[in-house]
DNA sequence: AGCTATTAATAATA
DNA sequence: TTATTATTAATAGCT
């Protein structure tokens, strides 16, 4: 939504990127509040710059509450960071916090060991259990990992794609610039040059799907 | 940007309050994505449905480890120097009864990063090559502890299989024992219990395969 | 879930 | 940061 696709990396400029930066941030916020509003839902967003600088939001209450609540929420969640998109979060009831502790515990031990395993090859004694628990873990990695690659390969495609129909657009261009050069000047002017290159690009040839 | 303007009020039919909710909390995501990619952001966003299912992302390390970063941060604006003695606790987080609980979290944050970092080598972007070399090592270890678990578990029913063939010797010994005890006092005994229970186990119940 | 007509966000630029 | 404006991206209303 501005002159031009923008590429999914680090803008390299730090003119761009400041000015970026600035406007996506207060976009960004902006939506937040917007989809807290219109939808009834509570919102904590914080935003550190590169610069260590620190924008926030919280649609309810304080951030302090909102972050409270968020932690309450995930306590005892099992595993990774990995569920980052959506995360729908079994754990409504509330364990006493001894039952916690022995259940984090627990927990804490099996990743112990996991790593040992995969540190030290296997050697280790591990029960099934756990090695199941390592398994799901590993999985979950792999799938983020396509998830992660197959997004990258879109991009790549997307990015050919565009480069295809330019080069395609510039093609027929000339190859009409010549056929229009030889009827008019039947065959006296051969290397009229004027507009060399991508003139015309119709829209909507190269959609990726 | 729909087919008619919105009032920045909650939607009342309940309906499109869902698809809304839906639709923009996936675009809120991605731009947060977006801009943390784009202008080399931290951000943290969590999302409560007015149905309490929670939506999330931190754009870089844990959410966890940006809301210390976030917690800190505050604190530190909050009380530049002298405050810190007279007023220690601004921002209380629950501390006292679930001060071990935070604790065990913290440390399985630690070694889950642990984890992540002896595969990926820190948060930083990944080509698509070094991501086909990780997922291809995710599968041989996966590899590896499927064997794992698959020797145990033959292990576990070959013990199986020896305690059965031991149980089916005996119970042989003590059928055959009965039909004697039978033939030689005929019919005297009321109560022989001639095979009232699992005395003949057939061959090949438990392969694996 | 998909599909478009529209609106909203924003990239380039000053 | 802010303003302008050409373009792209998000999404409201339906199916």
């Amino acid at each position: 939504m501005g002159r031009g696709k923008v590429q999914l990396k680090r803008i390299e400029n730090p003119v761009h990127r400041q000015v970026t930066f600035c406007k996506r941030r207060t976009g960004l916020l902006k939506k937040a509040k917007e989809l807290s509003v219109l939808c009834d839902a509570e919102i904590g967003l914080f935003i550190f710059s590169a610069h260590g600088k620190l924008y926030e939001l919280a649609t309810k209450g304080t951030m302090q509450d909102l972050i409270e609540r968020y932690i309450k929420f995930t306590r005892g969640a099992a595993l990774p960071e990995a569920a980052t998109q959506s995360n729908p979060n079994p754990h409504p009831l509330p364990l006493d916090a001894k039952e916690e502790t022995n259940v984090l515990k627990q927990e804490i031990q099996t990743l112990q060991k996991g790593i040992r395993y995969l540190f030290e090859g296997e050697n280790k004694i591990m029960t099934i259990d756990e090695l199941q628990a390592l398994e799901k873990n590993l999985e979950i990695w792999i799938y983020h990992i396509r998830s992660t690659k197959m997004n990258i390969m879109l991009q790549e495609i997307q990015a050919l794609k565009d480069k295809e129909g330019t080069l395609k657009a510039a093609n027929k261009y000339l190859h009409d610039k010549v056929i229009v050069e030889n009827t008019v000047f039947s065959n006296f002017a051969p290397f009229t040059t004027d507009a060399s290159y991508p003139l015309i690009i119709q829209d909507g040839i190269f959609q990726l799907y």
